[in-house]
DNA sequence: ACATCTTACTAACAAACGTTAGTTTTGTGC
DNA sequence: GCACAAAACTAACGTTTGTTAGTAAGATGT
């Protein structure tokens, strides 16, 4: 359990202020306040208000990444595929669900490269995702929906359950899993 | 087919810069130039960056309070209740998608009486579709989930889908409605 | 033609923005 | 107690922000 540096208190402390008004609309003054110190003082530590959106947003893309590159490597079925998918979007929720905010909502912030390496990540993914769901559609493991419409509607709850898991945060992580696989796999009816 | 007031044109450009960039980002000169104006001459027609605001998002929550009003009047199911207000969300994505990019993510932005408004209705408005969903449980229409889950589910995925629409927007809109009702309450496997 | 209304303009304001430079305080190892 | 590094400070910079005041150009109605 090692402790946090100044640095990544200053990411944690930004990461939530970000999540309640936007990165935008955050300003250094206001992340120094939250520290309590002076807006000068932050760059004794960072370098720049993009760089803390860098690291908040290319860091967490990159656990999706990785999460995304283990679950193809395995021999499951497309089905159960989709299953540790959601399981991962679960874990990432719990875990940064403040990062996750700055994800799903500033990443349009990105500048240069960032913002090009963020963009591929992004479609990587949606690629990976939407193959196993056909792959488990034509092996008629999955009702023949349009893959896009399952594509998005698995993957927009699972991406905005950062702004509700909070809420309701009593839920057990693994009771969680089991519920939010059900709806989203057998639905509701 | 009437024509559109100047005070209307700078709204909606406003919305398509919202949108891209969120509330926070667009300046008045960025709205400015989208009109082919200068920044000083908006004030000729509006009162306020925060009045564009408020139109976009208080129309529009009003938008979802009617039609959820009219959905409970009826004598339908729950389960057809819920079909109506997938319809709802539809029909209003495709309609006004810009308004509900702000309506999703710069109603924090508001101010004084209009923040408490919205925050207001949509409270009320999860509520109602809550209801209607406990209702649908006890009547065996619904799988017994936890009624959150299947609120959160359903509802994080609508209100995502303005995002995703133009992308596939060659989709008929009742072909649309059809596989995303299906989808969401029959789930996909 | 004249008066009026609409709509644009230029110029400027005070405040807030991200950031830099230079300096002082605080803590650590010898 | 002294040297040194880390981390805070004050002060200020150039820019951008939303907005106001005052004015000019064009259209409309009489």
């Amino acid at each position: 359990m090692k402790t946090a540096t100044r640095k990544e208190e200053i990411i944690q402390v930004a990461s939530q202020l970000f999540k309640e008004k936007g990165y935008s609309a955050v300003s250094m003054r206001d992340i120094a306040q939250a520290m309590g110190m002076k807006a000068a003082s932050l760059y004794n530590h960072i370098e720049s208000k993009q760089e803390i959106l860098s690291v908040l947003v290319l860091e967490l893309a990159r656990k999706f990444t990785w999460g995304m590159d283990e679950v193809l490597q395995t021999q499951l079925s497309p089905l159960q595929k989709i299953e540790k998918i959601i399981q991962l979007h679960i874990d990432i929720t719990v875990n940064y669900s403040e990062a996750l905010a700055a994800l799903n909502n500033d990443w349009m912030h990105l500048e240069g490269q960032d913002l090009e390496d963020f963009t591929e990540m992004r479609e990587d993914y949606e690629a990976n995702f939407r193959s196993i769901i056909k792959e488990g559609i034509s092996l008629g493991q999955l009702r023949p929906h349009h893959p896009e419409v399952i594509l998005f509607s698995i993957l927009s709850t699972l991406r905005t359950l950062y702004l509700w898991y909070q809420k309701r945060g009593k839920l057990d992580v693994n009771v969680l899993k089991k519920d939010m696989a059900e709806v989203l796999l057998r639905g509701i009816v």
